[in-house]
DNA sequence: GCCGACTTTCCGTCAGGCGGAAACCCGGGT
DNA sequence: ACCCGGGTTTCCGCCTGACGGAAAGTCGGC
């Protein structure tokens, strides 16, 4: 029989096979051929073939010199509608960019979605340590400076959700004990800023603070990633703050 | 051919459908009432009821506090697979972000798609000059300084057909005589660079310079917009082409 | 020239998409 | 209180056009 993902395939809706499709890529298959894709998706190669077909002239996927299938490009023209993408960077870009100037790391924006943060934007100098976030990408809430951010500042049910399941461990450094972290989360909802200080590499630490929406409510956090070793968090603290805070209140009008 | 417009609704597949669904929402029309989106989209309510359905469950969309559908992080997500986004991002976003130091305006990298450029990446300081442009955003080829070059570089019938359409004018000053184009482009393949004098806001210029892909070809285009009083474009123009190249360069690899 | 892997076309079957209609929900006007 | 208009959601019978197996076509490697 079939191997483990291609299961239910008889039963799915129409919508649900094209979305398969679109979910065949990710970041390690940016491009794939017309079987693998089909292969990834579940789907028989002749529907796979069709549903492309009308992906292709649409303009959500395209076809490379090298015949190999990718996103495309009126895909992505749509999905930078989404309100907490495009809205988001122009508020955040000039102060993400004034953050840069004054220190010249990495500095980055994310958002949370269900029980993950996701990186919006991102601006990376040449000099900067580098990471192993990248704009578009997921991570785990529990380890990096955002995710804290995002989860101290989430609703109770998310929080407890988040609590109750086992933490990824990234390095020696990483919080893995819920206790510890509900108090790490106390603690930022108390000072208004999270460190996380090599727990998801062992060379980079974040330095971390909620951006809030017009009512409120904590809508997405900023960052600073720096070398681990030497780096004061108290120095860049005040500043991811009020950069913060500068993109807060861009947003409240 | 066209990409979809709403047209002949009983004569469509299922995932023209879908994809209607999504066309459905543009910069103007960035929230809308399950019932707007179907007449957008040219469905009945009932359709569009189930296919949003599918859409939410998928991540496609999400429903805002205040009921409106909007486009989701999930599709958000796979479009930033595209691999004329994330990619020239990534290896943009360093020679960006020095010119932007450099110059504190908007810096801008854009792409052609079809007959269109569009615009893929933007730094935007405070100070800057506002701008029409943004993110996602797509413009006639030839006005802006980006569609200039990228226009200039295209392929022949791509360059026959656009010039043999009618041209899109937006000021006084925007160029629409076909002749004149056609010595602007080759004027801009000789020097290297394009400068768009007040062709398509009176307060603005841009200098524009092609980035390059590995095998040589023009892939996207990189710009600079200054207030178009007192400005001296040969002082960008160096600037702006060196820019171009470094980025060029790190394609290469 | 043969073989394997991938792409594209064809077509008979029948699941499930389609959409009209009706029920439901909600706020605002009188 | 009542109705009315606009939106949303559910229901269900008809019939279309999606589905996918199979075969033909294409390309490259050995």
């Amino acid at each position: 029989m079939g191997k483990g993902r291609a299961d239910a395939r008889g039963s799915r809706t129409a919508s649900a096979r094209l979305l398969a499709v679109l979910d065949a890529f990710d970041a390690e298959h940016r491009a794939l051929t017309l079987s693998a894709l089909a292969r990834r998706a579940g789907l028989p190669v002749s529907t796979a073939h069709r549903l492309v077909g009308d992906l292709l002239a649409w303009g959500g996927l395209e076809r490379g010199d090298d015949g190999l299938l990718r996103v495309g490009l009126h895909l992505w023209e749509v999905a930078a509608l989404a309100p907490r993408t495009i809205g988001l960077r122009e508020a955040a870009a000039p102060s993400m960019g004034d953050l840069y100037e004054a220190t010249h790391e990495n500095v980055q924006l994310a958002v949370r979605d269900g029980l993950e943060v996701v990186f919006v934007e991102r601006i990376a100098g040449r000099h900067a340590v580098p990471v192993l976030t990248r704009v578009g990408l997921r991570f785990p809430m529990s380890a990096t400076g955002v995710g804290l951010v995002l989860l101290a500042f989430a609703p109770r049910e998310v929080q407890e959700e988040a609590l109750s399941s086992p933490l990824e461990r990234f390095t020696e450094r990483t919080v893995v004990d819920p206790r510890q972290l509900r108090s790490m989360l106390a603690d930022v909802r108390r000072r208004g800023i999270a460190v996380s200080d090599r727990q998801v590499t062992m060379d980079a630490l974040s330095v971390a603070a909620p951006v809030r929406g017009p009512d409120g409510d904590v809508v997405a956090a900023l960052s600073v990633v720096v070398q681990a070793d030497g780096a004061e968090p108290r120095t860049l603290a005040p500043a991811v703050r009020t950069a913060a805070a500068a993109i807060s209140r861009s947003l409240a009008r």
